[in-house]
DNA sequence: ATAATTTACTTAACAGTGTTAATTTAATTG
DNA sequence: CAATTAAATTAACACTGTTAAGTAAATTAT
């Protein structure tokens, strides 16, 4: 059946299409100038198009929040030259940051806004699994710290929330606005990563 | 002049109203659920009246966010009677996620959504005085645990932006449901205060 | 006391939003 | 070539924030 092969080969290059439209719109007008009728408008279609191929605006986010989690585990890759854990565990914290600055759009859907998470509650059987691999990541990277005695013993659950919750809310903080009111621009940057590097040096063990 | 005392007094009010209406709709509804349209509603005015008392909806929102920052200030008085600066900044830690965990709407507001900067950027001279006064309040107190050498030197800026960072980083990760897809419902809250606690116990100077 | 003016508020409208139902157009199958 | 299926569209609903224009009442001036 040939002929309905190349059907679906179309079905899923216009879902394609809609998908990178909406990358494009995402990654230059953020959440706030993203609209299924603009989606439509840069693919020429109507903005009822879009409904035969997802959903709805939510799922097309999650999408986007995922491409988002392919993103940031790429920008992860070169930390497995890095033998040391807690030299991995800090150059890790310092990328999570870094990917934030540069992907404020991605981080957005990644870690703060609602629409990812709302898509997950309505569809079942469906895991945040760009979430779980990255919480996943980071407690095995801590495992290996406290078993090579780099750093002081404790909960892994608590650690790793601890180490996550700091680097998201140093950039949330960011992305968000509530530091430039408070700090000289020129120091919020710096004074993020050496957040970090106080905090990798107080819980290592001496 | 009695009479326009009176009237400026009667400005007064139904500006406080619109107010009223603002925070009962925003603390039960939360952001999606809030709408100039429906505060007109419920003081029973038209829409457009609203708009004779705030410059637009970001004004409103503000002002709710300014009421919040009261509100977690007022929350913050039991710290007085802490002697140990130590103590105290754990106390302050704790407080501060039991308000986020508590008021997660006026949180929100206060750290999260766009809007009150917003609001701080279109209108000049205006300074993000609830921020401001949470940020010095924490780099005094964690000045104060230095000059006592109950905690490793370091940045200021920095330690008091990491400490920030860590407890805003876990409220906003939960208010924002990146928690309960990761973590067991039941362990959720308690892990984040285990984090904070294993925090200022590896701060701690031995 | 009556006319002019200011104040307080409303109606109507614009330009947008997500989404659904009904309808048309095009392609495929019988 | 007709019947059926698939794909896309138009029209509509119920919202949103916000502005311009108009109305009614209260206050001030003559």
């Amino acid at each position: 059946m040939g002929i309905s092969e190349r059907k679906e080969k179309q079905k899923a290059e216009l879902k394609q299409l809609i998908l990178e439209a909406s990358v494009k719109l995402f990654s230059e007008h953020g959440y706030d100038g993203f609209s299924m009728r603009k989606i439509a408008e840069m693919i020429e279609y109507s903005p009822t198009t879009v409904y035969l191929y997802f959903k709805d605006k939510n799922e097309i986010l999650f999408d986007l929040h995922e491409i988002g989690f392919r993103k940031f585990e790429e920008s992860n890759r070169d930390l497995l030259t890095i033998k040391n854990p807690l030299l991995r565990l800090h150059k890790m914290g310092e990328n999570y940051i870094k990917f934030g600055l540069e992907n404020p759009e991605y981080y957005d859907l990644m870690f703060l806004l609602p629409a990812p998470m709302e898509f997950i509650d309505q569809v079942n059987n469906i895991e945040w699994n760009g979430g779980d691999r990255a919480l996943t990541a980071l407690k095995g990277l801590i495992q290996e710290c406290i078993d090579k005695k780099l750093i002081k013993e404790g909960d892994i659950n608590a650690i790793a929330m601890g180490i996550w919750g700091m680097v998201h809310g140093l950039v949330s903080l960011y992305i968000r606005r509530r530091c430039d009111k408070l700090i000289k621009e020129e120091e919020i940057i710096p004074t993020m990563y050496q957040s970090l590097n106080w905090m990798i040096n107080v819980l290592e063990v001496d």
